[in-house]
DNA sequence: ATCATATTTGCATCCATTGCAAATTTGCAC
DNA sequence: GTGCAAATTTGCAATGGATGCAAATATGAT
């Protein structure tokens, strides 16, 4: 990603950093709906029409290091330790998926503001969840691979989809309840702790 | 929602009706997105503007039903039998919740046709993933409620999101697979009985 | 038949998105 | 340095979804 090596990409580079940047804050001052890509591409001095070579449409800016995630999660599910579990792998990469991650030169966290977009904006909420259930379907793929004696390619999307359904539902029933993001992140954890103990353990 | 009183109201379903089906039909015939509101109004002869006054958007006529489906899991758990576990409930409503469902006087089951539209088009697939996510939010309240003393929130949302993740994630990677129907309703079931027994079961 | 209300319709408008060809910039060879 | 080929940016026109609004219609109760 960090390879800039001539002027020409060095300058692309800076060109998609700006673009993201004036996204974002113009997104978090005016909201998403109200901000619209000529005044994105005016904050930055380009021409309209070069933000969609930069990105397929005004909804992607917002997450511009999703692919920079989903490589670093597939790369510790294919590199998994030799004797260790399904559930301790995952819970591995779970723990660390939520770690920044650089893009572009670009390093950012999952901020607050961005997140609360995410769920709050229509669109960006469905092109989240498609965007997410994609990433679903890549780790199912890859925890097949990686573990290709023991889980046939259902079983593995019935252990990917039953960790992240379950966190993904319970940290966001909790956040829609207003809890803290600590009690967020352990509703995440409590979910995912039944995900791995199974349904039947609770009722 | 099948009370058509008076001849205004019987105009209007007739008219949603049509509108419904045209749309379906193009949209099968020469593809989502190469699909014109202005044609669809214009098959059914109605101004476009009127289209909007029925559906909130172009994707919105391919869920016409959706609301009917949600509402009938909703009764579901809401009436649970006394001494039902969690688990077979939500067997129960699982099992049931692909029967067709009548909305608005046009009973329609989930057509080969239509599912291979959601999960082909991105709009489409976005917008489906949305609503399903919103269901299982809703779902999940309803559990909690149904099972007050033994659920909290969370559990409950642990509950939803992991049965209906894995079984989603399965069948989709089932088709995917270019399995037969009989293959994918398979791993949805195998999807949702990991789900039950637990992630540590196949590890 | 008539009036109040519910619907439909015809604009005008905004904005995201795309194709295309012209203009500009960059990298490299000479 | 110059000049050329390739990569980028830009301007422009066009398409199509979505919305607000006021005029035109249709409906139904008196």
């Amino acid at each position: 990603m960090g390879d800039a090596v001539g002027l020409r990409e060095r300058k692309k580079l800076r060109t998609r950093r700006a673009l993201i940047e004036a996204a974002l804050r113009l997104f978090e001052e005016k909201g998403y709906e109200e901000t619209t890509v000529a005044e994105i591409t005016a904050a930055v001095d380009v021409s309209t029409r070069t933000f969609f070579s930069y990105f397929t449409s005004k909804e992607d800016v917002v997450f511009f290091d999703g692919e920079a995630r989903v490589e670093a999660a597939l790369k510790m599910i294919a590199d998994r330790r030799p004797a260790e579990t399904v559930v301790d792998l995952l819970l591995r990469v779970t723990s660390h998926s939520l770690d920044a991650v650089t893009d572009a030169d670009l390093t950012v966290e999952l901020t607050p503001a961005r997140r609360h977009l995410i769920t709050t904006v229509p669109a960006l909420r469905a092109r989240g969840l498609d965007l997410l259930f994609e990433t679903q379907q890549r780790l199912a793929g890859a925890l097949h691979r990686a573990y290709a004696d023991e889980l046939d390619p259902i079983e593995a999307a019935a252990a990917i989809g039953s960790l992240m359904g379950a966190a993904h539902l319970a940290t966001t029933i909790s956040m829609e309840r207003g809890e803290t993001p600590e009690q967020v992140w352990a509703a995440g954890r409590r979910a995912m702790e039944i995900a791995i103990r199974g349904l039947s353990s609770i009722g």
